[in-house]
DNA sequence: TAGTGGTCTAGACCACTCA
DNA sequence: GAGTGGTCTAGACCACTAT
């Protein structure tokens, strides 16, 4: 193959947008113009340029043209990993307990985020993530039984119950929310932290064709530190 | 346009997928065989699949084929947006003031993490971004003037130096780490909070073209949330 | 070595939107 | 109305890798 390839054209134009080549919000030069600048095809241009749109660095409109993008969103992409993966990278023992597995009516704010009823009980289960044998994680998580009515018999020794949910439904969608919050009393005990340490959070509500499955507060040991690349 | 498209194929193909048509790690038909079932061309089903292997659903082998993928990777991308439109999001007025401009040398910790040499000065900058008048964030700069010297007479009352470098040295990569951290008396008297309340913490360092340009402690006020779809 | 995905091309038509 | 990007097609060749 050539080493004109949609990739290749794709950092070229991405390195003459970093040179300044054009201005902010400046109008780049047509598809047309671009392939025969290449010596391409068109589609093979189209592809580089869509690419380097969908990363938010340029703006493409239908007549319009293409323009470098005025005000470039800058999208960090995090991987959200399972616990037990987490503890392992980090060369620890990964092993979990169940502390509290009950069925009951959650409170309002549980009741909403999950779509359920008033008066319909969920699964309540907190579990500790430990690293070698010390707090790492404290998960609270509330289950939408009428979803996922066999975690009643999921194994939770064996596997937590986030590895359990992906792998019974996995391709599910949701949102997440980070947070600092001061450790309360329940979170301090469990996490072995004083009480108001500040604990980061990820709080998370997963969600089935429109269904609310699962809905959980993740609480890290303190010092805890999420990475990413922008 | 006939309704067969690779947009409509992506998702017929997720809905397959989300519907258990294929275990996790099965081999799902080859490129031939969906152009044939779906009855459009086998560059649009590439296109399709292409989409979804990109999201981390697939895994896809030359002559290995297609498979959905055994261990989905979740993952969230966030929009790390200029202080301002955040403020401006809330309905609120947005306003910032200097707290500390000063060329000196770093510690050891942001030398590093700006590659200079022993000795070398960097431009320190501390700011509050203030929203209706009330502390929104802290920010604790550290600039790299022997990559922009032209901030030394940047006009940061006019514009915060958050702004200032997206504009004057945009499509930079960089990091990212959020993590908690408990308010230390600076930052605590900054943001009118209590010392020691938890406060959500963006850290992120920034570069362009292998130069290290800005390294940034972005201190949120109590309650900050940072949210994002998966 | 054979089969699968990765990519390019050339041409075509369509959809949007600016003037 | 005209120009731009969005997409599809049909065919071709290549690159990787499982067998």
């Amino acid at each position: 193959m050539s080493s004109v390839t949609h990739q290749t054209i794709r950092q070229s134009i991405l390195e003459r947008i970093q040179k300044g080549e054009w201005a902010l919000g400046e109008l780049i030069p047509g598809e047309a113009v671009l392939a025969d600048e290449y010596g391409c095809a068109r589609t093979t241009i189209n592809r580089a340029l869509q690419g380097l749109a969908s990363e938010g660095l340029i703006v493409r409109k239908r007549k319009g043209g293409t323009r470098v993008s005025e005000m470039p969103v800058r999208q960090a992409k995090f991987d959200i990993p399972i616990v037990r993966e987490q503890v392992e990278a980090f060369g620890a023992q990964y092993r979990h307990q169940v502390l509290r597995k009950a069925e009951k009516v959650p409170p309002l704010g549980i009741r909403t985020r999950l779509g359920l009823e008033k008066g319909a009980k969920a699964l309540q289960l907190d579990t500790i993530h430990l690293a070698d044998g010390r707090p790492f994680a404290f998960e609270a998580r509330w289950v939408n039984l009428q979803v996922v009515p066999e975690m009643r018999n999921a194994p939770l020794d064996e596997i937590s119950a986030n590895e359990w949910l992906v792998q019974t439904v996995p391709f599910s969608s949701g949102d997440v929310v980070f947070t600092a919050v001061s450790a309360s009393k329940e979170v301090a005990s469990a996490l072995e932290a004083k009480e108001g340490a500040a604990i980061f959070v990820i709080d998370r509500t997963t969600s089935l064709a429109g269904d609310f499955v699962t809905t959980m507060k993740l609480f890290y040991r303190e010092g805890y530190q999420l990475y990413s690349q922008l």
